[in-house]
DNA sequence: GGATGATCCGGAGGAACCTCCGTTTCCTCA
DNA sequence: TGAGGAAACGGAGGTTCCTCCGGATCATCC
């Protein structure tokens, strides 16, 4: 598989391509970055970029796909802390831990959080290009605690993703972090080892 | 208070004003529910109502406060039906009956869910004007739960609308509905009575 | 090196959202 | 009744998102 861009088995990149694609993933983590607050148009990467508007649209056809490819590498390091809380704490404390984690990423990364809930809003697939790193997480995460009796072991970990998902959509933001924290300490006692009941 | 219009305990509605609030939503619950899914333009709904876009951002600020008044009366039902399931069920029975009937009713009328997720996109307050019954629905399952010793007495109404318009969010749609059920039904897990755990 | 076709670029422009403010309509009070 | 002012109207226009396609650029093959 090439390295960057997403092409099956087919031709490399052409090399304009390719250099285009760099210049607008570098102008997307500054702006995305920058005081982490503000409101980042499309535009003003691209022109950052310097290359069109439609460039833009063909390499990253959502504002999504953008912050997605954006924030890879952040997210990359949020999904390799797993190992290191399960060999340090009992599953569950893991899991939970993790999952602050998780909202403390969303909930910050303002650029990314927005973009995930309109993905979602619009119905696409969230996540499109990172879904299967978390889903990985959150398999061994729940698989650590299935071994070691902590959390039941009927769980999905696309369930436990959406549920994430939905906490930190659910929250308006850094604001109520507060109630988060509060969602996932609903959502871990329904997770732990015993709490299933007949309906 | 008067019937129509938001207004603290100042003069009545203009009677032109109040005359084109209600074509306005007239237009909007027509609009909304043709079809279900189509996209509906604030505009569309302006000109269906015969009024300028200008009135109709006057009166409703924002999308989500439109579809919300178009569809009050609907959720005005949803909530009503609390009573009656809690006298015919337990209530752990009848909060997760009930919360199914949230999914359903949030992710069938499309047009009232995606103006939701787009509200909670933005970070505003959502249900701004239905939060309140929505909030004392909870309530009211919350405690008669604690009541009947089926659910844990330590729940805030506000953190499980929180978790449920979560999971609302969460999944993309009708499809997903399984989906739905599941992460109920985790979130249920977790309400039972004697479900907290220390951490 | 040069032709040639596939690939990519770039910005004009359509669609929708929302704001702003000059104009119009309505209510009140004399 | 009608004048005055408060309240509401309405649509032009700024902003952003995203699409589309003519033109420019690159890789390949002779």
């Amino acid at each position: 598989m090439p390295v960057t861009g997403r092409r099956g088995a087919s031709r490399p990149m052409r090399a304009d391509a390719q250099r285009n694609r760099e210049h607008l993933l570098a102008a997307a983590v500054a702006a995305f970055s920058g005081d982490g607050g503000t409101e980042v148009t499309l535009e003003s990467i691209a022109k950052d970029a310097g290359v069109g508007i439609g460039t833009l649209y063909r390499h990253f056809p959502s504002r999504e796909a953008l912050v997605d490819a954006a924030y890879r590498s952040e997210l990359a390091r949020l999904c390799d802390s797993v190992p290191g809380l399960l060999s340090s704490m009992p599953a569950d404390k893991a899991m939970r831990t993790w999952m602050d984690h998780f909202i403390e990423y969303m909930t910050t990364k303002r650029g990314m959080s927005d973009a995930l809930r309109k993905v979602i809003a619009s119905g696409g697939n969230p996540f499109a290009e990172s879904r299967a790193r978390l889903l990985a997480a959150f398999a061994a995460l729940a698989e650590a605690g299935a071994a070691d009796g902590t959390i039941r072991p009927d769980l999905d970990p696309a369930d436990l993703l959406a549920s994430v998902s939905g906490v930190s959509l659910a929250v308006g933001g850094p604001a109520q972090r507060e109630q988060a924290g509060r969602l996932l300490d609903l959502l871990m006692d329904g997770l732990r080892y015993g709490a299933a009941r007949d309906g």
